[in-house]
DNA sequence: ATGTGGAATATTGTATACCAGCATGAATAA
DNA sequence: TTATTCATGCTGGTATACAATATTCCACAT
């Protein structure tokens, strides 16, 4: 009684020879011969298109609901309903949109609760990776993490919040990609892509900045300590701290 | 320049009635009136078709590639092929099945660095919604973890090793939901789908049941001791300890 | 003025048809 | 016997047509 017999239409279990060209590294010998994948499917180009959409709309300005006509956007990108509906799809699996029956695609916009858990989440993502990171990591791609700050020195901070905050981002994402631990990597990524659409809304104020920077300069000494357990809780607190910020001051939400 | 006049395609955002009927709950003076769904559609039971089917299959018995055959899906479901290829992208895009272009679409299974990649993010989530749990879980709720293991005294564990594993899947999801945090919850459980599906090929000894469950009952007098950093370490610990079980014993994955 | 009915409309959900590319294997040549 | 060519078939990807249903709005009766 194995699969065959159980589900025929199932497991149509075959020795073939295995898709090895898409899952495996490339062979040492070739120079880099085609790591190409060549076929960026309108499915995925669709994704990639509305996913940048997304992100760049700034859609915690306004209250208003922001529909997205499947058809209209089939138009414009030149390709048919069914890509787009894919997209959508994968879309809506990560929380961006949210699809109403026989009403529409609806771009979502998180509560503050939700942006709170997201936060929660993301501490204990990043908080595992630098455990991971004073574990596994190369001394150079830790120094490397001191370098996203060397421009934002003394006042510069001042001028520049804005940056600041993009900066900021990028710098926790490199402590997760750091742990190279692909699970925490995809995980945090979708995360982030939220992240960064709150930035925009969020209040960043001087002493904010200032003290998140003096919370990053500790990790990475930590980091460079190879202090697993400090780390961690650097991290952790440093992301919980924000969480209880936005409970406390993000009104703006709901 | 609003969003209105960049992308006139992207956003028609119009102030509309919201969709209420689906977010809000109930008119409390309406005696639970239509609390109906009635309407899950093709594409959701084809996708809880698809991943019962896959999570009971035991795919890590065999080597062989297995594949999935839209067609013959869609016939024997007796629907078309959309709603069938629109289950197979979500279950693509959670990891248990991986479509190759012009080959077929492929049951995933993972390797073990996978697995323990898996196995340390699950770490991460339950380790904080550990402390979560010390913070907000009523007493009633730590004290229907006990429940769990009642049916596990002394010897009976030898007897039921095969039950005991699932209980104990059981016992860390309950945490994770116990933690009320909705992004932790749903990133485990696609984690937990995964790991029900490597238990089988777990090998488990009466030594580590006999440890687990002495760590279990460590952890629920954490939680209940309102113990947070005691109870993060706890659950961390004894996850961690899985993955290094897996690190060195699992020679059968691969 | 207001409430009601219903047709027109607009939307997603589903089915079907078509396409392009790769794998396979038979046929053929060496 | 072995290597090579090439036609065929099967695959997922895409386009399009159809179905079902919620919404909207106007005519119309009250």
């Amino acid at each position: 009684m194995n699969n065959r017999d159980r589900s025929p239409s199932l497991a149509n279990a075959r020795v073939r020879s295995a898709p090895e060209a898409a899952r495996a590294p490339l062979p040492p010998s070739q120079p880099s011969l085609a790591p190409i994948d060549a076929a960026p499917s309108f499915k995925h180009k669709a994704y990639a298109a509305l996913k940048n959409a997304i992100v760049a709309m700034d859609i915690y300005r306004s209250r208003d609901d922001i529909r997205l006509d499947e058809r209209k956007l089939a138009q414009d990108f030149g390709i048919s309903r069914t890509p787009v509906r894919e997209a959508m799809a994968q879309l809506e699996s990560e929380g961006f949109v949210r699809s109403v029956p026989r009403r529409g695609v609806y771009v979502v916009r998180k509560t503050r609760t939700e942006v709170i858990e997201m936060i929660t989440a993301w501490a204990a993502l990043e908080s595992m990776a630098a455990r991971l990171v004073t574990q596994t990591a190369t001394p150079e791609q830790i120094a490397d993490l001191r370098k996203m700050f060397a421009t934002f020195e003394g006042d510069q901070v001042r001028a520049h919040l804005d940056e600041y905050s993009e900066v900021n981002i990028e710098f926790h994402q490199s402590i997760i990609k750091l742990s190279g631990n692909r699970v925490l990597i995809e995980m945090a990524e979708n995360l982030f892509t939220h992240m960064r659409m709150i930035r925009r809304k969020t209040i960043v104020e001087k002493d904010r900045v200032d003290r998140s920077i003096r919370d990053h300069m500790k990790i990475i000494e930590a980091l460079e300590a190879r202090a697993t357990d400090r780390a961690e809780v650097l991290v952790r607190d440093h992301a919980l701290g924000l969480a209880e910020h936005v409970k406390q001051y993000a009104d703006y939400l709901d």
